[in-house]
DNA sequence: GCTTCCGATTGATATTTGTCAATTCACGAG
DNA sequence: CTCGTGAATTGACAAATATCAATCGGAAGC
């Protein structure tokens, strides 16, 4: 990998309190790649060769079984995805495509697995944020488990709404088929969610989504910190 | 805790291999405490004072949200839950209770999270704990996207018959009310559900249950080990 | 400007799942 | 043994969601 890159991973809080020397060590034996996109990085089942850091662009998670497919999460820069695997030497439980232009770091695991070893800052920050995702699927499974499709939506729109700023107008970050399987739903329910979600003040003009009154919205929607807030 | 429950703890994969002075020390700081079933020990949203390791019984995590209840999972010994929570020292996302007589063992957060950043082996031993049981909240969510409740049933059966020896006959380890939460559906759409995989040679009989031909309920439940495989 | 393509939407319909109410069944208390 | 309790089952029905087919509409290419 380019020392170039190097400072770009380090803001990562995976890597940014590990000793230097490793950092650059483990740097040197990765690469950098840019994909164009509906690349497929990664196919669930493979051996966890790599750990992979996502530096610009998007990443799609997905799963399939049986002919079906979902969509797991997606993930942006810059962040690492399926750490776990890494960890444990495991396959692949996600599939990964590129949804746009990324670039994208590869960090072979077993390097990974070397240093987490010897470097006991590396193996805390590690900890932290496996901790972190595990409470994230956690988070989604409540989610699914317990709302409609309607609520998921509704909960979904005032996330976003207060991850761009809370001015209650954005732009939805992919297509809706994505977020329908993102959601747990089909493109036509979603497009009717949509609709239904007109009584309680939501505008939607191709991907510009507009909460027009965030009370209602929230009192049908009923948000709550142990499922919505991804900061805890 | 009395010292005559050190080597049950020490037996878990966590403890088994860190210094065994930090482990005195640790566990001389705990509580082990028996208490009677369907007791409430964690309400989601509290802070995660405890470690919890189960030592004998059987214990629930489940989850609420506007007046709905679902089943995340089921915890025997011998195991840690919400480890998680305890690493971050965030809020518990799941609730616990005992859904049998059980002995607990009760270990200060705060002692693992010191004894976390001093001591590497055990570092490492949480680690792969997490890894772990973040890929089973995984496996847990594709089994809920891309499954119908019919498939998730015929799985769940094949899964425990092999856990408890593949002999394809073995009890329900609880009520069916319960499954069905963990399932994610109704009591009464798994009356159902068993009715239907009558035809792939599925008998029930109270809580027993028997798999009278594996190879045609596997046509139908289709399992695959990167949703049914935990040991993966 | 026109065409083509693909995602989004809409309507009609089917399937799945949940809800409600009634009944059956098993088990423990008295 | 009988009664009472709660879980399990069953049937009828309602709601949620998926499927299929047709249409719309905007963006890219010619």
């Amino acid at each position: 990998m380019p020392e170039s890159y190097f400072p770009e991973v380090r803001t990562l809080r995976l890597f940014s309190e590990m000793d230097a020397d490793r950092f650059r060590n483990l740097m040197r034996g990765s690469y950098v790649q840019n994909f164009p996109p509906q690349i497929e990085l990664i196919n669930e089942g493979d051996p966890s060769d790599f750990l992979h850091v996502i530096l610009s662009g998007s990443v799609e998670l997905f799963s399939s079984w049986n002919g079906r497919e979902t969509s797991m999460a997606t993930v942006r820069p810059i962040s690492t995805f399926i750490l776990a695997a890494t960890i444990r030497n495991a396959p692949y439980l996600m599939s990964a495509r590129t949804l746009e232009k990324s670039r994208i770091a590869l960090i072979p695991s077993q390097d990974v697995r070397d240093i987490f070893d010897k470097d006991a800052i590396f193996a805390r920050a590690i900890v932290t944020e496996l901790a972190q995702c595990y409470r994230s699927v956690v988070k989604s499974h409540k989610d699914l488990k317990l709302r409609t499709s309607l609520e998921r939506l509704a909960n979904y729109l005032l996330r976003h709404d207060s991850l761009t700023g809370g001015t209650g107008q954005f732009d939805l970050p992919f297509e809706k088929r994505r977020l329908a399987a993102l959601l747990g739903m089909t493109p036509e329910n979603l497009s009717r969610a949509f609709k239904s979600l007109q009584s309680y003040g939501v505008k939607v003009d191709g991907n510009i989504v507009e909460i027009g009154d965030p009370a209602t919205l929230e009192s049908f929607a009923k948000p709550d910190p142990l499922i919505d807030d991804f900061s805890i």
